[in-house]
DNA sequence: AATTACGATTTCATATTTGGAATTTAATGT
DNA sequence: ACATTAAATTCCAAATATGAAATCGTAATT
């Protein structure tokens, strides 16, 4: 039914039968029937047609007045999901902690970057939680999973946590041997952990420990700064600080203990994704966190 | 394609197929398979469905955000061009000239009003030519035919003008033996013809007269009531005079010459009309002159 | 006046879609 | 855990729709 007036709409805008027909691809015979059958449902003449004219009776007028608008709206918005489905190509927003996204992902955004260069990549850094919809981001990248019934989520990796300083620092102050004596320690953590629930990997022992954290901040890499400079103990994902391990710059503390999991989710707004470039960079972000976590 | 997705906005807003299907008189099996196309074709699923339990997928929610008002205002048209096409009941406004409408067309008004009782019939009477798509009439009758492009119209009839007089004017005056004799005479006729194009019933000749009016109007009916005065001669539609010659009162001049032909038009806007009660109402006026004149 | 050209339509064999009945599925109640 | 049940799906014969080619119809050309 409302195929059909889509084909009629075509029709009159080409003039003809054959003209719509050629433009959607369709065989002349085709046209005929489906005009012949809209004729019929709505019962009335829609077009005087013959060999070499082309005349729309008061009805046809009417109905393409009426429904012209409806059907380019139509295949506007069919048009546009279908490029969001399918599209590799255009701009893709994202927001992201700014922590990870130099650290543990920078080398992925390079490697999305290279493997998609059709995708325009817009990656907006930010460490307070932008609005979505404000920003109009195709897909925001988050720690910890998101309260908001308006927005879909997918789990992307989990980050470890382990405390660390510097040789140097452990050395003139001490290194702990058990969790309480963290006490007499200056530790550097993120402002959103208040309360580290620490698992001992070996027994699986957990201990919720109550730290009073003598320097905070929202910024990851700043802390493994802060940290390197030996200015405490830092409660930091592995991922940031692995290289600093291996390199002897920084060293573990208590290392039977790990830190809260930190559980790294991609959002996006309901009714919307479906945007293969963002379901792209979602699963790419997915994929390269198995492989390197 | 389209057709389709109409279909899944109903199986939303109905939560289910069957529920759907049932509303629209739709075989379920008819439902599932048409989803079935829809999905293959999006290449995506729409919704996750089981016996007893319907959830969209992101896709879907996208898509029934994308669609659901578009499908809605497409129904709405579908409804509306449907109750223009068919409907015989509801609101009919139409403009006409007034002389004629109260004169000629004055028992079709009542015929018309009888015959259909379900169309609400509103007549706006006007000398003065009214805007169709300001007053948001039906139909105007017109007599003459209209320049306006924008407008449709049809023949509905022609009047015939005769000359006519009181026994009493005419024995005063004396009566007029030739065309020329009019020249004594007082004369009343409408503002809109300045010249008459009198015909000889007998011969055919025609003649182009230029009269000096000496009494306008733009209502037919005052004219015929100051012709009835014994004013003088006026030119009148045979219809308008008919029963006054018939009862006496009125006596033909130059019985062997006729006036200039109005013809009477019923006009609607181009894009319009499709309407059935106005369709219905130009071919019933269009009937009863056919039979009247 | 006959021919041409072009677009709409019809023909006919093939392919797809339809509707009702039977079947499967999975959340409910016992 | 098992039966229940409402809904979705699949099966199959009948109805419809489809595409390529032939035909038809009418303006424009010769």
């Amino acid at each position: 039914m409302y195929d059909d007036i889509v084909l009629f709409i075509h029709i009159v805008q080409h003039r003809g039968l054959a003209a719509a027909a050629q433009q959607l691809g369709i065989p002349a015979a085709t046209m005929t029937r489906k005009l012949q059958k809209l004729e019929r449902s709505l019962g009335c003449q829609l077009v005087h047609r013959s060999a070499r004219q082309f005349v729309l009776t008061p009805e046809g007028e009417a109905h393409y007045l009426a429904y012209a608008n409806l059907v380019e709206q139509l295949e506007l918005t069919q048009r546009s999901l279908r490029a969001d489905m399918h599209e590799m190509s255009g701009k893709l927003k994202v927001l992201a902690p700014t922590g990870i996204s130099i650290g543990l992902l920078q080398p992925m955004w390079s490697r999305f970057i290279k493997t998609y260069p059709d995708i325009q990549l817009e990656i907006s850094l930010n460490n307070v939680i932008e609005d979505m919809a404000l920003s109009k981001a195709d897909l925001a990248l988050r720690v910890g999973p998101q309260q908001n019934s308006a927005l879909y989520q997918k789990h992307l990796g989990t980050l470890q946590t382990v405390l660390v300083a510097t040789s140097g620092y452990l050395k003139n102050k001490g290194e702990p041997e058990s969790l309480d004596a963290l006490k007499g320690h200056h530790l550097i953590a993120t402002k959103a952990v208040s309360i580290w629930n620490l698992v001992n990997s070996k027994t699986g022992q957990q201990y919720e420990y109550r730290p009073r954290v003598s320097t905070l901040s929202n910024d990851v890499s700043l802390i493994t700064q802060l940290a390197c400079d030996g200015i405490g103990i830092a409660l930091l994902p592995m991922s940031e600080v692995k290289s600093h391990i291996e390199s002897g710059q920084l060293k573990r503390v208590l290392p039977e203990w790990r830190g809260p999991d930190r559980d790294l989710f991609a959002v996006w707004p309901t009714g919307r994704l479906l945007n293969a470039k963002a379901r792209c960079l979602r699963d790419f972000i997915h994929d390269y966190l198995r492989e390197h976590l």
